[in-house]
DNA sequence: CGGAGTGCCTTA
DNA sequence: TAAGGCACTCCG
């Protein structure tokens, strides 16, 4: 029995980072036997467009925020191989124009501390933190920040940008850092405390 | 303002006798600007599918034998664009087990002059000579049968066949045809006067 | 109209 | 001559 290999996708040290290598086999007619090779970019973290959110689940008796780790399988089966369904490659232009507020308006804004390099397609400081939040919520690897090479990535991000990492660019945090925001979160909490004596 | 043809049907010197093409310009999506082709065969005759039946109108105090020269023309939408609806290509096949009949059995049978040659998916008799009667009841141009070569229309009779003309080989009648025909009548008559005398 | 899969031209 | 890369067909 001859058995041979119709369909073959791996990821390839020569590509850029996400791309998968994907090669297949002609069955039929003249050029049966030849291959073909396609590319295929890896998705970019998309847990952000489930965005927590606040239902009723019927086990309890009031509302309770429940959020996703990863998006629910679904597949569409076209003849025998299993096709993906598109997916956003920039997400967080879903987000672009949306703030919190409550009846009194906007609530707040936020700044990046001058460490934090936007880089990307994208030039508001707000897409930046949503970005990097969600990569702080979902990632399981260290975050970086983009590390290739800036005019690469931003001659064409669509290819070289890094999926697994924000839209920053490469960052480091040193202990001084840490020790300095423990500082600041050390201070705040006192300030909260004197605040509480003093109502 | 941009005016751009979007359909276009149109006969084509290149395609068999009865075909059509029309040319559909993709107007939306990643193929917008592209143009399908449909081919499509102009229906045969089909008058002999409402035969000519001894009905009554209402106008007329007696039983009228009506028949219709054209079909009605009933249309469905389908989408925004006018369908037609599918119709037999070859009708005779609807004829095919039906005789006429008095209350003592069949009435006769009939047979093909020599000159007469059957050309087409079907072998009986009685099929030629539906299809020939209904093209002389219909048809308002000359009869010549199909003239196109017996073995394309042999093997491919859907799509090569003139569905103008019966499903007879190309036949020519003479003058002298013509004439010993009116010879045969006026005999028939001559026996019919004598017979009448006669009773 | 989209997309998988094949035809076939181009390049070296 | 092989591999790459479009163009195109065909069918859902």
């Amino acid at each position: 029995m001859n058995i041979s290999i119709e369909k073959k996708r791996a990821d390839c040290s020569a590509l850029p980072k996400g791309w998968q290598r994907e090669e297949v086999l002609r069955k039929t007619g003249l050029s049966a036997g030849k291959v073909d090779v396609y590319y295929y970019r890896g998705v970019r973290s998309d847990a952000s467009l489930v965005p927590p959110i606040r239902q009723t689940a019927s086990i309890f008796k009031q509302p309770v925020t429940v959020y996703k780790t990863q998006e629910s399988k679904v597949k569409t089966d076209l003849k025998q191989g299993t096709q993906e369904k598109p997916k956003q490659l920039f997400w967080e232009k879903r987000l672009e124009n949306l703030t919190a507020c409550d009846a009194n308006g906007v609530i707040g804004t936020t700044s990046l501390p001058k460490y934090i390099k936007p880089l990307g397609p994208f030039t508001s400081d707000a897409t930046t933190i949503q970005s990097l939040a969600t990569a702080l919520h979902v990632s399981s690897q260290p975050i970086t920040g983009q590390t290739g090479l800036k005019q690469t990535i931003m001659e064409n991000p669509g290819v070289f940008l890094n999926p697994e990492q924000p839209l920053i660019a490469s960052v480091t945090i040193t202990k001084d850092d840490v020790r300095r925001q423990e500082d600041r979160v050390k201070r705040a909490r006192q300030r909260l405390r004197e605040a509480l004596v003093a109502a």
